[in-house]
DNA sequence: CTGAAAGCGCTAACAA
DNA sequence: TTGTTAGCGCTTTCAG
């Protein structure tokens, strides 16, 4: 992975001063602003035998752009911040879904060139604060409530991008990128009632009228054709394990649990296995997102998958085409899902 | 979480310019360095009166300093860069250890008003590199191995501390933190001779003479007092799975196995349970690191307990301790490790 | 195709 | 306790 190659620091007789464009200038005998537009590939403005010369020198002596000065003084500082919230100052449990994508965003980042500031965010203001401190150019919101986001203002210069991951708001600085989130609701129904499943329990985070888990639950709904009980959960085992324990007690009729995440399915799972029921014979259980996860575990977990290295590289597209082109902020972008059928859903009892 | 609060730009009748410290020196009508004391809490230098009246004002404007001038004007950026390993170009699928991890990473420093640069690497000079380009007060590295830890060079100011998580490599220019494998290694030995289990498989990377791997083999076998079959595989479910498979196969009488990672171990479950073998009655597994993970699979995996968010809190102490207080670089720090004792493993048959 | 001047926003080192 | 003078390393004009 890592070639094995010597920094190039101290051949050029210099090795522990920094290098500045005005060395690289002074060396090759021509100006700073020659250089500077060789090292940004402006070579439009340039000879090709002067930029074979900079570039030599360059190597050389192992020069290395000031990024901060570069920001400084230009407009753009090619960095752009990926955004997490931060429940103050505690735990900054990055949940497993989003550290998935995090990964994912560097590497669309890197590859372009731009470098990535990670930041929790503890109160809204910090959003424009960590956008104007270093002059970002633009900014990643990963797992933020729709209600939050509405209350993120704009860097006050008015140039800087934001794109939401998994938001549905209407907030006029932000563009969002989500998956398909109604259309999973949907399959999920389509799949439990193909498997002749009725009465069914809907499991997932409180909601109110919009954001991911209202629209996973509108399309479940609507699919199902009939009415069905929902039950309130953070995304979390231990909360699944809660609901998995009591579920035969609360809904005697239920045979099928639609969770919205894989994890709070999970725990359901174990919570239902604790009690003596048996999935999927007694009752069916199914998630959503498709982590590693849901091989490991037994019976392995049948739920909704959602492209989580296209949701990434989605967002990373929109904002920089924003960022570089000055595009038109394109309408939201909206990620296909699947349904993934393994162990844990069968046949009505 | 997030507190509903206004940003306070758009009072001062000035909304969307970027405020400098010029604008809150000439509201104040005091100069800039004195602004500049404020803000920096070098209260020593300024009366009373004056700090609150400037406090006043830098609220009033909305005033956010320039990171970017700052670290190009002093020596300190107040950033450190979070670097993992990065597969050239592809796939940056940093481990679910180390995701773990960087959250706490984040946090801690976070809490201490540095801000964090992740950054994937591909080339052992991107390091130094990464460094130099944002003037970093230091650098965390992040599942690296030793091998290519000692590749690295400093940044040519000489002035960036780096500190490296889980690393034994003695690169003059990091310091160290990682948790007692060793010891892990060995009551890991002592927990499955208890159970009376002699002849066992020990199942990790390829290692040799050195790092992670090998201290955990190390403590290990010194502790199972006898010989044991080494497997190699890398760290991931697939690969457990594969060699459960055909455990029973290459090591008929085995009784036991030993892996490096939880997520081997599960994997490793999986593959003998394949095979119709029961776990632990017939064989007996454990894993190392303790996730979140060993308690969704059934059944739950007997395992080494390293305390991570410890971990990353002695890691930002370590490295901010130099940066801050340029202590004398200390030995690395080694963090405990316990057994954590659950359904995968049981008397030997 | 190349160069000179001016300044981005801030802080170090002195003066006063 | 406060102000002044210099830059940090780079890019943006605008002239050659």
């Amino acid at each position: 992975m890592l070639s094995t190659e010597r920094q190039p620091s101290g051949e050029g007789g210099n090795a522990s001063v920094r290098v500045t464009l005005k060395d690289i200038a002074q060396k090759a005998g021509v100006s700073m602003m020659t250089v500077s537009n060789v090292i940004n590939g402006n070579s439009a403005r340039v000879s090709p035998a002067t930029i074979e010369r900079i570039q030599r020198i360059v190597v050389e002596l192992g020069y290395v752009p000031s990024h901060s000065a570069r920001s400084l003084a230009a407009k753009s500082s090619r960095m752009v911040g990926v955004l997490v919230p931060a429940a103050d100052e505690e735990s900054l449990t990055i949940s497993p879904h989003n550290v998935a994508i995090i990964g994912q965003l560097e590497r669309e980042l890197r590859k372009r060139a731009y470098d990535v500031l990670l930041r929790g965010i503890a109160r809204p203001g910090e959003v424009a604060e960590a956008l104007r401190a270093w002059n970002l150019d633009g900014a990643l919101l990963l797992g933020f409530l729709d209600e939050e986001i509405a209350t993120f203002t704009a860097s006050s210069a008015g140039r800087t991008r934001i794109v939401a991951v998994d938001s549905y708001a209407d907030n006029p600085v932000t563009r969002g990128v989500r998956t398909d989130d109604a259309t999973g609701g949907r399959l999920a129904a389509e799949h439990l009632r193909a498997l002749g499943h009725v009465d069914v329990v809907f499991a997932g985070p409180r909601f109110a009228g919009q954001g991911v888990v209202w629209q996973r639950f509108q399309g479940f709904k609507e699919a199902l054709g009939g009415d069905c009980a929902v039950e309130a959960a953070n995304t979390t085992y231990d909360d699944g394990v809660a609901l998995g324990r009591r579920l035969r007690t609360d809904h005697p009729s239920a045979t099928a649990v639609f969770a919205t995440a894989d994890i709070l399915a999970i725990g359901v799972v174990a919570g239902l296995q604790e009690t003596g029921a048996r999935v999927p014979d007694d009752v069916s259980v199914m998630g959503f997102d498709d982590l590693d996860l849901c091989r490991y575990v037994r019976p392995t977990l049948t739920t909704i998958a959602q492209d989580l290295p296209a949701k990434a590289a989605t967002a990373v597209a929109m904002l920089i085409g924003e960022i570089e082109r000055d595009e038109e902020p394109p309408g939201p972008a909206t990620l296909d899902v699947r349904l993934v059928e393994r162990g844990s859903t069968g046949p009505a009892r």
